[in-house]
DNA sequence: ACCAAACGAGACGATGCGTCTCGTTTGTGC
DNA sequence: GCACAAACGAGACGCATCGTCTCGTTTGGT
């Protein structure tokens, strides 16, 4: 008579690790230890940590804003990235992504994993507040506005602060929104 | 009577490893055998993997391009650029990069000790550069610039292509280099 | 109440870490 | 030339983790 699924306490397993312990924690043996698991089930259940991960992180499923009006798109671009800096910067999912991002340097096919199932379905709702908005190239601002806060995070310098978000949403919306020539 | 000094052997054994077996290759261990060297020797040399690839990196030292003159800004950020992309994408940089990238993730000091190795020399390159040629925010352009790169270095993208690189290096020079608002 | 499937636990060999202990080479002072 | 100490190549060691495997033990369906 399980009182907690399997799945939930292997979920919940690796979210403690990652917030208490950090990303080198987050080994198939320790998590089937704190989940009170054995190996064998964590392996039936996923093919490896990198899909162990990426279900554990999905599963916190943070939904992403509404659509929201067409009105005050530099605010609604603003609100969303911060929103995204926020959560690459707190734990639990600091250390996941972490961890993820450690693999997909040696590993293409995580990789690939990772930009279907994480990047995309980011870039698609900067594109949609985007094409909502009039943007003539969508993609290109969407990737314009991301690959700084990415770079930062990555290179682990400070985020970008509330000013430099600011000016960053304007800069690129001046750049791509209207004026800027082939 | 060493033919050749245990650090250039160790050295080549790296970028020879790196080159043919890819990031994951690159262990103490792996890298003592190959090298026909004790690992105490690579303890005695270096504090570990990190602090070893780093120079053997630097030893390979591409100088980076002349100064240069002020004419013609974008051609000379968009050239160095272009050798910055193909630098990191060929062997043995790519696969060393990658291995240094994803200790990175998990490890605070191996990330500092990349900044100030790797990262600000290249940022102060695109700076000199950019404030020879009357940019009015040097370290902002820079990082205009470079984030994109590194972003789809990062997650394993394409690289910008050729006229991709063009109007990026065009559309950050109008942003920053004149018309751009606070 | 039975039985097969799934389970927790952990042993296993492989690999890498960082430390350590061997003999052996090497180069310097005499 | 010789002797000695420092540095060396080699690899054993204990630890951690991987992915596979083998145990009894639960558990859920009939």
């Amino acid at each position: 008579m399980a009182r907690t699924s399997t799945v939930v306490r292997v979920h919940s397993a690796v979210l403690e690790l990652a917030a208490e312990r950090g990303p080198t924690a987050l080994t198939m043996e320790g998590i089937a230890a704190r989940a009170g698991v054995g190996k064998q089930t964590l392996y039936r259940s996923w093919p490896g940590i990198p899909a162990l991960l990426f279900d554990a992180l999905l599963a916190t499923g943070g939904e992403p804003s509404a659509p929201g009006t067409a009105d005050d798109l530099p605010g609604q671009l603003e609100q969303m990235l911060k929103a995204a800096i926020t959560e690459i910067s707190a734990e639990p999912h600091a250390s996941l992504l972490r961890a993820i991002s450690a693999i997909i340097q040696t590993d293409e096919s995580v990789a690939r994993d990772y930009r279907e199932r994480l990047l995309e379905p980011q870039l698609a709702h900067v594109h949609a507040v985007l094409a909502a908005g009039g943007s003539l190239d969508p993609p290109r601002a969407a990737e314009l506005l991301l690959a700084p806060i990415f770079y930062r995070w990555f290179m682990r310098l400070p985020p970008l602060s509330g000013p430099e978000l600011h000016r960053h949403v304007h800069d690129v919306l001046d750049l791509i929104g209207g004026t800027a020539g082939g």
